[in-house]
DNA sequence: ACTTTTTATTACCCGCGGGTAATATACGGG
DNA sequence: CCCGTATATTACCCGCGGGTAATAAAAAGT
């Protein structure tokens, strides 16, 4: 008949879908949990069993999931980095000067740093992974570092940028931004947008060879952000 | 090691002091062995068996000196901090305009985040400590950032700065400077003076209300800095 | 209805590392 | 010369927590 509400018994295959979909679930839902305790209570201390039980299971069976704790630890930061990863490629798509990249590469870097899996970039050691996996996090740290140097490059290449020593400046700016990891509360008194906004202006202030308009015009409005994780 | 020949016979209590400055040089080499290794591996990673290793003892013979590893960390984390009550007492000392003494915070801090002490303020996990430990670190956290606004809030007071959020831009300045304990290596390519000097005029050119002459005239020379640990 | 596969549980192992006796050695004092 | 104290060692305890059977319960497939 007419195409019924796309549910169990219209596709055989659903249910495979389905099963699979629910386990990707399961497992994002384990992350979430993770990533929560890790930073409440830090890598060590937050032992499996207690993971489990904030998800209502029994330590064992996080490991239909996931082969060990050091791989909970490192698929975290995964989804972190994936997410920097991703708003880099649409800056560098949408062009521009090296300021206007860097401004909105620092507002969306702040932005991503008060949520969870953006400071497990900075809050976790990478020490506690392994040698494969601790090689992945250094590679993905460089990419960003890179990205940063590129920007403040690219602007005094354009005239956008004051010349200054790219390497010092990008270190000022992410230190900057990757504290807010270690003092952002969600519950307190400034909302991640605002402190964004703040930083946008605050960190690059001083670098414009030109006074420039703030906020608004030159940073991308958000868009909903595709609720992912969180 | 310790004092020259002219000890034993000159002075009957000689023997005495000796021994107890014999006893707190060994716990200072104990600190700055521990240190070390904390920041080379981690809190959770090193093990007192290491330290003790490193000092050609065992590791019962640490607790001679210390009550617990826990209690190690913590006093580590002490040098630190008393380091830097040092020189904001000393700048307090010396007064000037919030501008001029936040100068002067930015670089000694800079420096001290580029020895190993200082870099334990941040790179140590306060939730390691117990809770009496825990609540004398926060409170001099606390003691530092009050610090960094204040001069701030001074600054625009006596218009050497210009109006701004005296908390947010602490935090930002703190963020910047607190991200060298992190990437700070005394073998890498610039030192730590040259980075301070740096950070200095990068963190407060955005700020200064009138253009400021660079460095030199505005941060206070350097004394030897008496040599204490490291 | 049956078999097979996935997911979960209970019960256990075991290695690591902080901390503690029990004890030996060096050393200054009387 | 012998005693007491400070300092060190060897040998051990034990709790915590990551990880692993063995097995049960629940779905899925046929």
């Amino acid at each position: 008949m007419d195409a019924p509400a796309l549910t169990s018994e219209t596709s055989p295959w659903m249910p495979f879908e389905s099963r699979a979909r629910a386990r990707d679930a399961k497992r994002e839902a384990v992350l979430r949990t993770a990533v929560q305790l890790f930073l409440e209570q830090g890598y060590h201390r937050a032992t499996l069993n207690e993971v489990a039980e904030r998800l209502n299971i029994t330590k064992p069976a996080l490991y239909n999931y996931f082969r060990s704790k050091e791989e909970i630890l490192f698929e975290c930061w995964a989804v972190g980095q994936e997410r920097v990863d991703g708003f880099i490629a649409e800056i560098n798509a949408r062009g521009g000067t090296g300021l206007v990249k860097l401004r909105q590469l620092v507002h969306a870097y702040a932005e991503n740093m008060a949520t969870d899996h953006g400071a497990s970039l900075v809050r976790f050691d990478p020490r506690d992974l392994s040698e494969k996996n601790s090689k992945i996090v250094r590679a993905g740290k460089k990419s960003i570092d890179r990205t940063f140097r590129k920007y403040i490059a690219d602007g005094i290449a354009d005239g956008s940028i004051k010349p200054c020593d790219p390497k010092m400046t990008a270190f000022a700016i992410a230190g900057s931004l990757n504290w807010i990891g270690h003092w952002f509360q969600a519950d307190g008194a400034m909302s991640a947008t605002a402190i964004a906004d703040e930083f946008t202006d605050r960190l690059t202030e001083g670098l414009a060879a030109r006074p420039v308009k703030k906020t608004a015009s030159t940073v991308a409005k958000k868009k909903p952000s595709r609720g992912g994780l969180r």
